[in-house]
DNA sequence: GCAGATATTGAGAACGTTCACAATATCAAA
DNA sequence: TTTGATATTGTGAACGTTCTCAATATCTGC
């Protein structure tokens, strides 16, 4: 009803449109008195910008959009699995938008659809978001990016791997993560040690991989073939990659798994063999969502700092005045090691 | 760039603007050859109306927006807790408003902030969404419902309590879900039974304890007043709540937790103190997020009905053709008990 | 005090749609 | 046929901003 445009701002304070549009967006070239009366006339009348009307007129649409890919989201959520990961990208990065009153629209989209372009048109189309954010695997997807070069749009991608250098790239050290987590493992006498890699079309499964040879071989530790499991992040991995290395003449006396749902499910594998987790098995786990932290015992886990990810990208995108950049360093965001109840030396 | 707007598709087709706007948005009084003819337009030149602009031109804003509250979600967070429920909401609404061109904005709200209504007619003012769903506690308030209904933006509340009947109103039967667990235990042969009630402020904390009372009288069974205990939805609510039921002379033999933090709580202090889940203490939970399927034992849950509850929500305000309706009764949606490993006949 | 630069304000068009209504074409009944 | 009703199409205004550019006011340095 009220509905309080610009106009009757403009008519309160005694001014034009212009100059309103000028203070609300903290325009160059006005003088401190009239931002002043401006100012006042947009408290008094409870004036806020219209969102579309913005749109219309100007370049900026103050909505992001953040690209997650579908599939997986929505199966692991009907498994009942959770999808912790989406919840905490998006209150990272909704309260940095927020705060200079920017939007974020999650879509989701489906990776191996043939019409996956086609939607990715029609969301920029009819959105015109001034950003994308993309979430793995879709970050290291060489078409989407191809795409929104194309469209001239900006895009800030979210563990994006390392052989494509355009955008703004946000990441944590999975390598230098899975080399502390190797080390611990170490540090406590451990020397069999399994690893059960994440799915192979994301980028961070090959870096953790590679810091956890790269540790043993520091180490001076050799690794058996049999001791790698290549697998996914899902708990079914985590049970055939459990079950394959139970088996062996010689198992591991610790197992770093790729993903919490990998170590729930090496976990539940102990118990059901009569192994107790620590005292026969430690445990480290990457990506440390609650259902690690309150399990029992609770694990030892690498922290992915998802949230703080997603804030940053927002910010990039938000700040970066972003295309025709030159490429950028990517913003590498700490990582760390929670040492709970499930890593202790091995038994004699 | 490519910017392909209502004028292009009208010149391809030979048409009006007015005749492509009408076969867009399905209107009627179109002939089929010329509904053919312009959708060919259409999808020649792959034309995707502008959200904005049909904002600004129209009365449609295709976008529903949901108040979430932001402190409990935020600190949650921020404790590693999760927030699974506000991914389960977007995950189940998101695809509903995706199938008739939706879009689904989240908001975070501070219930307890002094410029709350300040802040909602910001977004009101600026987003024009057609409609909000609100989340317990919002759901509940009347000063945010005074407020929508004023401003006429119609709204759905999820898990909104009894004595407010206004707006669409989308819920489970929280009392008989207590009832179903608390005969679920009875049945077992337990009749010393321990309930731990949610925050006070949600309306679901009393309900399910009606609902746990009204299942033991029936069943003759006594309520030792202690075996009650006020609490709050967190895991340290828990923590304290079970301290208090293990300190007594007689302690229950089975609990039913009003959340999975809280469950999980008495499930970490019970090992504390040796006791065996569930062969001394039978243990159930509400709402099923995923820590709970995966803990050790799984817990048996009432699994709640998130995710359908925020698509149907969003499916009236979509289709309801909503205000000034008639007060209609709440949607209420089915539950489940998920029976797993924590739930067993008492000792003798 | 004057020319030129620069800072500040304003006016009108533009953005892409839908709305209300006018114009035309088509149809059924007299 | 003719008439009135109805189905179909088109026209111009409106939505609330920002954009471009022009107009004016205010500074500099000589």
């Amino acid at each position: 009803m009220g509905a309080v445009t610009i106009k009757h701002v403009a008519k309160e304070a005694g001014v034009s449109l212009q100059t309103v549009s000028r203070v609300v967006n903290n325009g160059p070239n006005v003088t401190d008195a009239m931002r002043e009366r401006v100012r006042a006339a947009i408290d008094k009348l409870g004036y806020v910008p219209n969102m579309a009307a913005r749109r219309m007129g100007g370049s900026k649409s103050y909505l992001l959009v953040a690209f997650n890919d579908r599939k997986p989201t929505l199966e692991k959520w009907r498994a009942g699995r959770g999808s912790d990961w989406v919840a905490q990208m998006l209150l990272g990065a909704i309260p940095r938008c927020e705060r200079d009153g920017y939007h974020l629209l999650l879509e989701l989209l489906d990776g191996h659809s043939a019409k996956l372009h086609q939607k990715i048109d029609a969301i920029i189309s009819s959105l015109r978001p001034d950003g994308v954010i993309l979430t793995p695997p879709h970050s290291q997807d060489r078409s989407i990016i191809d795409q929104l070069e194309h469209r001239k749009v900006p895009y800030a991608r979210l563990s994006p791997g390392e052989d494509d250098e355009r955008g703004f790239r946000v990441r944590m050290d999975e390598r230098q993560a899975a080399v502390m987590a190797t080390r611990h493992l170490l540090d406590l006498g451990h020397r069999r040690i399994g690893f059960l890699t994440g799915s192979a079309e994301y980028a961070v499964s090959t870096e953790r991989l590679e810091g956890f040879r790269a540790a043993m071989a520091d180490a001076g530790a050799a690794i058996a073939p049999e001791w790698v499991r290549q697998g996914e992040f899902s708990f079914e991995s985590g049970i055939a990659s459990a079950d394959a290395l139970f088996a062996l003449r010689g198992p591991p006396t610790a197992i770093i798994a790729s993903s919490d749902e990998q170590a729930l499910a090496v976990l539940h594998r102990a118990k059901d063999m009569g192994l107790d987790v620590p005292a026969d098995l430690s445990l480290i786990s990457f990506d440390d969502t609650p259902p690690i932290a309150f399990s029992l015992p609770p694990l030892t886990a690498i922290r992915h700092p998802t949230a703080a990810m997603a804030e940053r990208a927002a910010a990039l995108l938000i700040e970066g005045h972003g295309l025709d950049m030159p490429p950028s360093p990517p913003c590498t965001l700490p990582f760390e090691l929670v040492v709970r109840g499930s890593t202790v030396p091995p038994r004699r």
